[in-house]
DNA sequence: AGATATTTCCATCAAATGATGGAAATAATT
DNA sequence: AATTATTTCCATCATTTGATGGAAATATCT
């Protein structure tokens, strides 16, 4: 028996999935309590109590996004994880970045929600959270600095974390930064890989 | 003839300015809709009426917040520039990262509102923005990587950026990261610090 | 002390927002 | 075609939220 969650992912085309679409796009946009459940109905073009009928109240339908977006990161991630398997730390690092930029742009909400997601109090509390901490841990053991999970050190984990909040920044600060550049959305999506790993690169190559 | 703003600087205890101090505090916890004016009501002990009388409407207290915090954030980096004038690259890195964290950790919700302020869009658009643009600027000239602001090179900028933005991450996410590293407040700070440096020092005493 | 100015709060509004019941419309099943 | 199940929308509620007028209270000035 599928979830409606999975159910939703199966059928693209279905208005449960649109909905699911649209409040993305939205709740990355303008925040939890930036966004309104006749914002999202607006956005796909349906009476508000359809968009109650197919995913309950706002809190559910938030829950929801987040929990499709979680799916989505750590397919993402399994994905690097393959690509660089094998390589050199600098090709690991290289590629990492490469695909993280292309898949971020390609999505900025989900770079929204996360960085919202942990910066940002929410007045009704949300019972459900990204799961972050795996992230880096996988991430960790990818990056060959551990054999396991429990044996990850700090130092370790603040460096992974900090390379993982890198990309963030640049991509939902795009239209703050981009400006300042004053580029292209193509120009600014390459030089921020360059400047990723201008930045990143050393570190990792020299001294570990 | 002193803005309400000044005023309120001036005379730190005075009701005016209590109401900037818990405005400035909740916007950065819950974002520009999270917070309601009935919040910061309740929080400064008074009538929301009361607020009204002496900050206007919503839209205008959030601006005289930020307004707030941009003098404060100018004011820090001149402070930081003096200090690391004439010392080298590596030095001046390793100081600017000390007294940065110092500083956004002691005010979470400056490093809050400044990243909200260029992720998170309002549904109100507010005239007033906080000067990020002039911000980087100085601190690439302050870093020597240029001599007035007209001519910084692009992927100077974008260096910069990222430097300027990857404390900001560790401030804001502590509530998220800090149970991952399982550390008190005080060893967060110390490995952020130690972080950073071991990711920018490399990169910028090497290759430039 | 009395007059004036400032500050505070109570009561209240209007609009926005989350949420729902139930009728109408559409699709699926027999 | 008739019956049943699903989906959609209209109308409407109850709260929340931003905002204000005006009386009461406090402070300031003469």
């Amino acid at each position: 028996m599928p979830t409606p969650l999975e159910k939703a992912r199966q059928y693209p085309d279905s208005i449960k999935a649109t909905i699911l679409t649209e409040a993305r796009r939205l709740f990355g946009e303008y925040g939890y309590h930036g966004t309104t459940t006749r914002m999202i109905a607006k956005a796909v073009g349906i009476d508000i109590s359809t968009l109650y009928y197919h995913w309950g109240e706002k809190k559910d339908l938030f829950e929801a996004v987040l929990t499709d977006i979680d799916q989505e990161i750590e397919d993402k991630l399994k994905e690097i994880e393959k690509q660089v398997r094998g390589k050199s730390i600098k090709v690991r690092l290289e590629v990492a970045i490469d695909v993280m930029c292309d898949y971020w742009f390609s999505k900025p909400e989900v770079s929204n929600l996360i960085i919202n997601r942990y910066i940002s109090k929410t007045r009704h509390d949300l019972s459900f959270d990204l799961k972050v901490p795996e992230y880096i841990s996988n991430i960790a053991i990818a990056m060959k600095m551990a054999f396991d999970k429990q044996s990850i050190a700090i130092a370790d984990k603040a460096k992974i974390i900090a390379v993982w909040n890198s990309v963030f920044n640049f991509v939902s600060g795009e239209n703050y930064f981009r400006p300042l550049l004053n580029i292209s959305h193509d120009d600014y999506i390459q030089v921020v890989k360059d400047t990723l790993k201008f930045i990143l690169l050393p570190a990792f190559t020299k001294n570990m």
